[in-house]
DNA sequence: GTCTATAACTTGATAGAC
DNA sequence: GTCTATCAAGTTATAGAC
């Protein structure tokens, strides 16, 4: 770290940023380079000084979704609930907040790529990957406090999919409809669901097989 | 019907469907006009006699999608399986059929541009939802003969909703991993959940309330 | 590393003969 | 309704001075 006295990286970090803003914002292939580097108040010189194509800035600004993830998307929501089954809930209420307060504009940037470039793009399909990857690591590890109470033939990577898909199925139906309302029935839907499988929250601690009363 | 002797109506459906193929393998933005009149083989005057604008010719295939959505994706499904649950995953699988038989290139075609076109295009994001709420529709409808068996709190539009996010989002995590693994965790997870719900399948047909035992 | 100017090409859309 | 030729603007990317 601090390795080199040269560049202060500032150009840099800020072409990434506003590329990652205007592709979450527009998608890839509607946001121009011209755009990029208006909003970076940067020259195109500088912008292919530090990446040389398009699809190079592309997967600098998926790299940094990757660390985005924690700081931007678990750790808050940790912080607002302390029971297991209320963090995963907590986490997607986080999506619930960005598409209320962007009036639904704006949802989950990188299931926005996903289905734009999971054709044309490999090495971006490559990163959304590792980007989904990750999120479902960090909630199956919430889903394996509580994975002695899951039924049988139901694991916490099937749990933590689940939540992944409704999700993004939730957030592509809100900006759809420019309502939460789908979103809310979706999670409505999973939530209700899941207090069955999960049988009776975080209170008790019984663990349950196949056939048994609350 | 057969109103006019004039025009077959041949070029102006080859031109459309070749805009269709094209939008759902490539997206909206990254297909040309050029790339579109190569495939209908056809020549830019007789597309801009049609169609005004590419806008225009958007929304004749979303037109076209809504006209597609029972003899494509519902009625196969249906003639698949003859108990409501089945029929449900029924559709869901076709998705999947479409996934594999494809290499993951082609998943949904309206979530497809649902994302790409929400903020962008008005008339597209009204078409879409139209779309989408067809879809909720008809499996609404197929919910809704087993509605006596839902419990409290959860009704027929809120499980079409969460099948729909659940097909949405597990087709995108299929598309990306290039793997039917996220797709059918999803569905596994949702058909436990579902059987948990509307307890016992089409055998038993007891209502259920809040408490009770299996 | 940053700047300006621009190359090389593609885009959506149009004009006008037939 | 179909054809060819083409426009103006925008695209990604480069060249070369500073």
């Amino acid at each position: 770290m601090s390795d080199q006295l040269t560049s202060r990286e500032g150009t840099r970090e800020r072409i990434v940023e506003a590329a990652r803003e205007l592709f979450f914002e527009q998608g890839y292939n509607a946001t121009g380079m011209s755009q990029i580097l208006n909003r970076a108040e940067a020259n195109s010189g500088s912008l292919y000084h530090f990446f040389q194509t398009k699809e190079d800035l592309l997967v600098a600004v998926l790299e940094k979704y990757k660390l985005m993830l924690c700081p931007m998307v678990i750790e808050p929501a940790k912080q607002r609930a302390s029971d297991p089954v209320d963090r995963l809930f907590a986490i997607l209420m986080g999506y619930r907040m960005l598409l209320e307060a962007t009036e639904f504009r704006l949802g989950c940037p990188i299931g926005n790529l996903a289905l734009e470039l999971s054709n044309s793009h490999p090495r971006a399909r490559q990163l959304i990957e590792e980007n989904f990857e990750g999120w479902v690591g960090e909630v199956r590890a919430i889903v394996d406090e509580v994975s002695d109470r899951l039924p049988e033939g139901m694991d916490a990577e099937c749990v933590a999919t689940l939540l992944l898909s409704a999700m993004e199925g939730g957030v592509m139906l809100a900006r759809t409809y420019r309502s939460l309302e789908p979103f809310d029935r979706t999670v409505h839907a999973v939530r209700l669901m899941f207090d069955q499988l999960v049988r009776g929250g975080s209170e008790w601690s019984a663990p349950l097989t196949a056939t048994s009363t609350p």
